[in-house]
DNA sequence: GCCTGGTAGCTGGTCGGACCAGCTCGGCGC
DNA sequence: GCGCCGAGCTGGTCCGACCAGCTACCAGGC
């Protein structure tokens, strides 16, 4: 009674990322319980607990321990995605120099679209990370890293694209995790993190005169006298292209 | 005994992605059998049975029936991220402004990199693929979209850089089965696909001469054009700041 | 009549055993 | 020496059992 073709619960999985993707589940319904389930597709608990456990690493649906409701079906989430480019990155599959090229990409135009979207509420949350980010140089590089993911953060929440947030917030994460080593080793850190102040309060003020096309620019700007450096010829030049393509100029 | 926070399978889980993480495992390697697997963990055959499905779904391993070497690690894959994006887009989780604005970002900077790196067999490829594109316009717009997305990818392909063709793929699809239905109704279809003929050649002649700023504006442009009359006001504005960032002109 | 306490029945988590189909390999018979 | 056949492994599936904890219901005491 084996199936060659597809594996038992591959036919729970498709079904249910099927439901999922037409709307017919929507986030908060509950799966039929695992033994209501077992009828229904006519296969066995492990098959349908395989099923879901794959369900579950895709982040559609979650199950808890004695809830008589069952699992639940959970709103669409960025997670696999993070957790797989991560992977992609550990496993040196996506390089240090892709990884700059694409963030000087979607920082500036998560820059530029801020530009134009700002609210001034969001203003202020990049202010007051400012002043965070200033309290926290003596504390270390570990803290001030993590501010400094923030205030990008903010500005492409600013810039209301998912897209260009989710894969900015995923590629900043990637390179600060393959150059923090280099970054330890640099002789003066705190002069790195004084520059990095002064270079978000210049994002910010272009933010906040809504000139989108210089924040873009800065962005830009910004990335290739950081990482220019630690990138081979070629990687560098189409740096330097993406700098010059909106009219910026090379340190 | 039962509930020790963590459940069984992810300590297998876990351990496999450390070990892939870290290199410790490489592609082509293989993991203990399944029976292994249960006495070198101590949990039940279930357990690495849902742990073995989860690594799966991520494809970092693929377990083949009646394989004596056991389940095989495989090269870091961008598959995952694809259909959890697609995942995200059929839930409306992201919108289709929010598409086009990312593939003006994702098409230009593919272009201006395929501009400079792109060598004479790859120009040759899209000179291939845009004679079949011309050759397909009376077999209607099914044959016709899938050129033209392949059009798109061999030039991120030319690009080089692995997230602007990833990201750039997947946002390309999704703008396509989301656009699909309004171009089925749009009266004169051949016309929209002799513009778009049109369009690639235009591309195609200034990734040739190694132009990346004109590849890239003509991207911007191309896409505001295509899809300005889909989006409201305030994207409309958006996709406007993105052509003119770079110089560019709205129509 | 109302409150309270025990219990039955559900949930998901885990385990162990069983069988199947098909591949590999080694030993046996020729 | 050559060829065949079965033993032993693999993953895929199913079944039954038990546990822990939540809930709802019902009986008993006040």
């Amino acid at each position: 009674m084996t199936l060659p073709q597809t594996r038992a619960f591959q036919k729970v999985v498709d079904h249910v990322e099927q439901a999922i993707a037409t709307g017919e589940l929507a986030p908060g319904d509950r799966l039929p319980s695992e033994r209501e389930l077992v009828e229904r597709f006519g296969i066995a608990r492990s098959s349908v607990r395989e099923a879901l456990r794959v369900l579950e690493s895709m982040e559609l649906v979650r199950s808890q321990p004695r809830d008589p409701r069952g699992p639940l079906v959970l709103p669409a989430s960025t997670g696999p995605i993070r957790r797989s480019l991560q992977m992609l990155t550990a496993t040196q599959a996506v390089s240090l120099p892709e990884l700059v090229q694409f963030r000087m990409v979607a920082d500036a135009a998560a820059n530029l679209m801020a530009a134009t979207r700002r609210t001034d509420a969001q203003l202020l949350g990049l202010e007051r990370n400012m002043a965070r980010m200033r309290e926290s140089i003596p504390l270390g590089y570990g803290a001030f890293s993590r501010l400094d993911l923030e205030f990008h953060e903010l500005i492409a929440e600013a810039g209301g694209n998912t897209l260009v947030r989710l894969y900015g917030n995923v590629t900043r994460e990637s390179v600060l995790t393959l150059i923090q080593r280099t970054i330890l080793d640099a002789g003066d850190r705190e002069a790195l993190m004084r520059r990095s102040v002064r270079h978000h309060a210049a994002v910010y003020q272009a933010i906040a005169d809504r000139d989108g096309p210089l924040a873009s620019r800065l962005a830009r700007e910004t990335l290739y006298a950081y990482y220019a450096d630690h990138v081979d010829e070629a990687d560098r030049a189409i740096m330097a292209d993406l700098v010059r393509e909106c009219g910026g100029t090379v340190s």
